[in-house]
DNA sequence: TTTAATTATTGTAAATTGGACAATAATTTA
DNA sequence: TAAATTATTGTCCAATTTACAATAATTAAA
């Protein structure tokens, strides 16, 4: 075995990816750009930066993500690390991956330095990416369909008021997978939700009523384990 | 937002932290060292090391865990990153924990250069220790628990042959829960095993029969998600 | 104003699963 | 051969899940 000297390690970099799922006609789509740049110039890949030396991982990636679509405030989670040592042609890179849910129709993405273009794909339609970026693509969807059932993280998505039948929804779209509506009830009923007064509005039928999730007693409910949200 | 140069980039390290999780005692244990350098010089410390530059981080983390215990063999998950800036006082360093499940009578282990002393700890009863390894500590159990409820990591502690109440047992040792005999059968009928025609030895007793766990059938399983283990 | 259309919400009965506990089986040792 | 010990299986009841139906509230058209 051997031995080299504490500086020497500090040569590598760290970089993180933003997986931003979306869902329209039917189908879960990540946010991908077209690299504008060398190594894989043109090819599609994963939003991703290298972070900055006095940067946190987190930060960093909610950078990378207001960069690209001028959202801010979104809650980004952590998914998986991927380090194979020729994983970047230039040099050392590991890569943190981090991914949101997102409405796709709630803002503009903007090209930006390093995205030539930008675009929602099917990830059923997956071409071949940048990197190791389809690896991390599919590791990352499995992380978000395991969290999703363990953490309450659908209410990123959910706008403040939701109807019962938007939240229904987001679980399908996440676990691509539909639900009775009635037995969908049942099964969160111990997530906390505030019910409120107000209804719907410009809907061509019976107005749904309008909840809000209830962070406070969802995050004592989390500690004593009173929460599961197993699909 | 500034802008600098690539290579500038290229001055952090990864070290990779090693979770390994024993039980005795009725109790679940976490493999400690007691540093034996700077900085946090005589505390109590996740095993870990810097990643060397040629390394795969997974490769890393059973390099530690082989320098540490002797054992070769054993597969390391991985469980989350942690890199805030400030987190090692003498550069960035940026860590990625792993986590194993070890039986604790299977081997001795040996102090090193870096480990002054080697000790088995309760997770009920932790002492402060270096750096962010609290942290890192408790966020990593979390993720044992889930990941163990989600796939079949569980094999990887048991032997080749194992008896149902061995598989058991690992389930009320990770969880640190008990389960009723009868209904645990149940639960697991599922999940892929093969029946041999073998029984237990050097038993005072009645012997078990002994049980392999069947991987090819159980990459399939998960595959169409028939394979659950909520507990 | 009435009715059809549409979606929300709630209910119910059968099927399945889960939990507590008991019964039986197979061994070893005395 | 009996006692001790643990493995394995069964059973009953409660709880949960599933499939499906019924009812409610609203809009839009007749």
């Amino acid at each position: 075995m051997y031995r080299i000297d504490f500086n020497d390690f500090f040569t590598s970099a760290f970089s993180v990816d933003c997986i931003l799922f979306g869902y329209s006609e039917g189908e879960i789509k990540a946010l991908l750009i077209k690299r504008a740049m060398q190594p894989f110039e043109n090819l599609w890949a994963i939003p991703g930066d290298l972070i900055y030396p006095d940067e946190d991982l987190e930060q960093a990636a909610e950078r990378v993500l207001f960069e690209l679509t001028g959202l801010n405030n979104i809650a980004m989670h952590q998914s998986q690390t991927f380090g194979k040592p020729n994983r970047h042609p230039q040099g050392r890179v590991i890569t943190v991956s981090y991914f949101a849910l997102l409405r796709i129709e709630d803002f503009e993405v903007k090209a930006s330095s390093w995205a030539g273009d930008v675009q929602w794909v099917s990830l059923k339609n997956m071409p071949d990416l940048a990197f190791d970026h389809n690896h991390i693509l599919t590791s990352t969807y499995e992380m978000l369909k395991l969290k999703l059932q363990n953490e309450p993280i659908c209410f990123d998505l959910l706008p403040d008021r939701f109807t019962l039948n938007e939240f229904q929804q987001l679980y399908e779209f996440a676990l691509d997978q539909a639900f009775d509506k009635a037995n969908f009830r049942k099964k969160i009923k111990n997530i906390p939700l505030i019910a409120h007064d107000e209804k719907q509005q410009n809907v061509k039928h019976r107005p749904a009523k309008l909840f809000s999730f209830d962070k406070k007693e969802c995050s004592e409910a989390t500690a004593q384990n009173r929460y599961t949200f197993k699909m």
